[in-house]
DNA sequence: CAAAATCGTCCCGCATAGCGGTATAGCGTA
DNA sequence: TACGCTATACCGCTATGCGGGACGATTTTG
């Protein structure tokens, strides 16, 4: 009885795609393109104007994104963030890394940041840079590539073989021209991770930058990673191993530090919508 | 019949329910309910169950929510982060404030935050916290209120003649009962701020915290406001002046700080979907 | 140990909500 | 004036999302 010609993916009844395409003209801003118009949204996405122009008028009335007033262009409303909270909240054992990742970002003058995976790359939820030097660290929320970060490696390395092997797979079918090598990097890695408890990255993200991570499980058995890193110029090739080992100290201590108990009785004092 | 989950106007052909159903889900999550089933989801946003069920089955397979693996409930998946990553990127001149507030934080052995508005609350988008006290500070996205607040009361009074107008129509709406109260609180802000240059709030928010205010712009145009403060038992009343004159220098010194050209030619460096 | 309450999933008829092509009007530019 | 770019409006079609109810499996309760 299969008159519905769409066999392969198979039409899923109970998804609803004008959620997935909002959602998708969500994310489809980025800091290079912070604001858009319909058409340049249209392109981005691929959707059809028409279509564009009913998710993004609902996006406006529900506070999401805001019609810019000078150049009438489209961007995201700092509402989204509070999309976010409850994540980061989530997460609040990172704040008492917090202190040790500024005391480390100052002593190796560069930036030392904290992230989670999601999908093939690194999602960062802390950070903090040395105070003098100009350069901007990647921002929360910002994704980095997994394979060719050092944050990335130690996280794979760190995984549970079952994690480790989804994560090859979705490189596999993602760009398996790439797959070889990628594979071969973070074996790698983990080879590294064994043996020093670090894993180093010369340069091979960016030109330039150098940085070590390490990884870590959040409160919530969540594992993430530290890196320490930043421009060769500060951060040179002979003082990684130094490094190493003290963002393993971080780390360890970030570990045992006791953290039950420490939450105030805070009820969540947010405000509702308006 | 189909009740719209938005008021105001009747039947508004470009409004796609589903979309801003959906979002209504993700926004239903609060650091009180990190895991929910589709019943508690159902109750939380008032939907109904299938409903429900569709629009978590679209998030789980967009990636916005993953089901825990042990309890079987729904969460919100990090990768709700990045929503928010431009809106961060967009304020990147409040990095340069980071130093300063840590300065200040450690000095007033308190809290440094700093927020901009969405409706009738303050959205955090930056903080910092002494290095000694164990407290956590309101994380990143979270919302407090404006008219109990320093940082609230700050924004208000350094707003436009045309924000401060929108804004009290909107607490009338809101809640006439209190709107009273909230227009003698922030005309009395307003006033303070203009003689002092700060805004205090002793107790008003939690019994127990006292906080100073200031407004600032950040690069963009965009009104923000810092505030500093604390629990009674460090940040005492009577320190509340001199804390409010080193936050004014503090809100001048970013103000006047050149950030043009700080930013470094950093190609955004993000991935993409997997 | 049974009753009660949830849990998530499935089903299905229905009406409409969302779709997208096309057409239009307003600006700024070439 | 003709063009490219905005955003908005229109409109017929049907795929699509809707929601009540049933279902079996678990878990909690008494």
């Amino acid at each position: 009885m299969s008159d519905r010609s769409n066999p392969g993916a198979g039409k899923d009844r109970a998804f609803v795609n004008g959620l997935a395409r909002g959602l998708k003209v969500l994310a489809s801003f980025s800091p290079d393109r912070i604001r858009m118009s319909l058409g340049e949204l249209a392109k981005a996405t691929g959707l059809p104007k028409s279509t564009i122009a009913r998710l993004v008028h609902t996006l406006v009335e529900t506070g999401y994104i805001y019609v810019c007033p000078d150049s009438g262009r489209y961007s995201l409303h700092p509402k989204v963030l509070t999309l976010g909270y409850p994540v980061m909240a989530s997460m609040d054992k990172r704040l008492v890394a917090l202190p040790m990742m500024q005391e480390l970002a100052d002593y190796s003058r560069g930036t030392v940041s904290l992230g989670i995976r999601d999908g093939l790359s690194m999602i960062l939820i802390e950070r903090s840079r040395d105070r003098t030097v100009r350069a901007l660290p990647l921002d929360i929320g910002s994704r980095i590539p997994m394979e060719t970060t050092s944050m990335g490696q130690a996280y794979f390395a760190a995984a549970g073989t079952a994690e480790q092997a989804a994560i090859l797979e979705q490189f596999k079918t993602h760009d398996p021209s790439r797959f070889q090598d990628v594979e071969r990097t973070l074996r790698a890695a983990e080879k590294e991770y064994a043996e020093k408890g670090y894993c180093t990255a010369v340069g091979i993200w960016e030109d330039d930058v150098n940085a070590v991570g390490v990884a870590v499980t959040l409160s919530n058995d969540v594992l993430a990673a530290f890196n320490c890193g930043g421009p060769a110029s500060r951060i040179t090739e002979d003082s990684l191993p130094g490094l190493g080992v003290r963002l393993t100290d971080l780390a360890r201590h970030f570990q045992t530090a006791d953290w039950v108990g420490q939450l105030p009785p805070r009820p969540y004092r947010g405000v509702q919508t308006p």
